[in-house]
DNA sequence: GAAAAATAGCTACATTTTGTAGCTATGTCA
DNA sequence: TGACATAGCTACAAAATGTAGCTATTTTTC
């Protein structure tokens, strides 16, 4: 008969029909120190958590958003005013740059968040055609009263991480954020924009 | 005069007139290990470099999808069903745990990916309100076809990093996803569903 | 075994987020 | 001066996400 002795011998097709074979995706990463006995399973649980825990953070950063009556982008965008606005205030564009988003965006958010009365906007005398958004009084007092409940949330998401930890994901994550651009400009030409690469 | 000598000792406002002070906001976090000199640079640093670089991820998912003509979540459904399906197929719900969407979701976008005739299902003899999803054998070949892209990108995204990194970035996530679920129960009460935690 | 409750999936719709095009005003550079 | 670049704005389109309500089936409970 034909059936090899051993699996091993077997190359292509089985020669007993087999009912419903489990399928095998192809492997999703190819570099060595991912595959543990040339399975790609934990790359891919890492890509998971990451995933995961990312959406985490912004359902986070909407609780803080909803505290005060605000979406998750427009909380975004107030802090990173609070945080870049400096003696002067911070432009669109400087601002859109921290915040991770299109400055066509953050255009709308800042005018809904003047409407709110938590952001102020001036002209720029050096520039004419921009302009410096900063945080209105309110506005302020408004992320004074937040800060206990954020700084809450933060401690519970590092709550038994230590120094060590912390520097180390630093470092690694430092890296793997380089990668990360090197990977964008692999899919550039496939596409036109890319999140954290704003025109 | 009542100028004091040293700034230390000065306790509330200052008296002379500071034209325009830097603001500063509070501090976003508590928690001792986080904090250098005081200041929460890092940290802010840190969730910075994590939602960059997940985004970006989402951008890689994004492109894989757009190589074979689908959007992001259509690929994040494609090649869920791949690594689920095992020999049957997979579950609406099943499915929609494993790519974190909400399973409406996944109704509609199975039912877009069987149009394209990518997935294929039938009914669950088992229980007669549910189907088994799996991928038809041209997804299987678009799967095949997409692969070499899909390691090139991936092997990207580590290029630098070895065992001994992955290793504690993959111990470290696991504690930092965990602390993520924390801190979903502490907002849970506030709202009312969150991504990862769907019904 | 029948009624009540839970579950799987589906459809439809609203909201939010994200992408993109086109416009004005101002600044920069050859 | 004229060509081009940049800052910001508005409006619209596409995609992602949240939610409500429905049917069919299964499980639970009395």
């Amino acid at each position: 008969m034909n059936t090899p002795k051993t699996s091993s011998a077997r190359k292509s097709a089985p020669d007993v029909a087999v009912l419903s074979p489990v399928y095998e995706p192809p492997l999703s990463v190819s570099h060595r120190a991912l595959l543990l006995q040339g399975k790609d399973e934990a790359f891919r649980d890492l890509i998971y958590s990451m995933v995961l825990s990312f959406g985490r953070l912004l359902s986070c950063r909407e609780a803080f958003g909803r505290e005060i009556g605000l979406t998750g982008s427009q909380y975004t965008v107030l802090i990173g005013v609070a945080h870049r606005q400096g003696s002067q205030g911070v432009s669109i564009r400087a601002l859109a740059e921290h915040v991770l988003l299109a400055s066509t965006h953050v255009t709308t958010e800042v005018g809904r968040l003047i409407r709110k009365g938590l952001l102020q906007k001036r002209p720029n005398r050096d520039d004419r055609r921009s302009v410096l958004v900063s945080l209105s009084p309110r506005g302020q007092r408004v992320l004074e009263g937040l800060a206990p409940f954020l700084r809450q949330i933060n401690d519970t998401l590092f709550q038994d991480i230590g120094r060590a930890e912390f520097d180390s994901l630093g470092q690694i994550l430092q890296r793997f954020t380089r990668n990360t651009e090197a990977a964008m400009q692999q899919i550039a030409p496939r596409q036109s924009s890319v999140r954290g690469i704003n025109k």
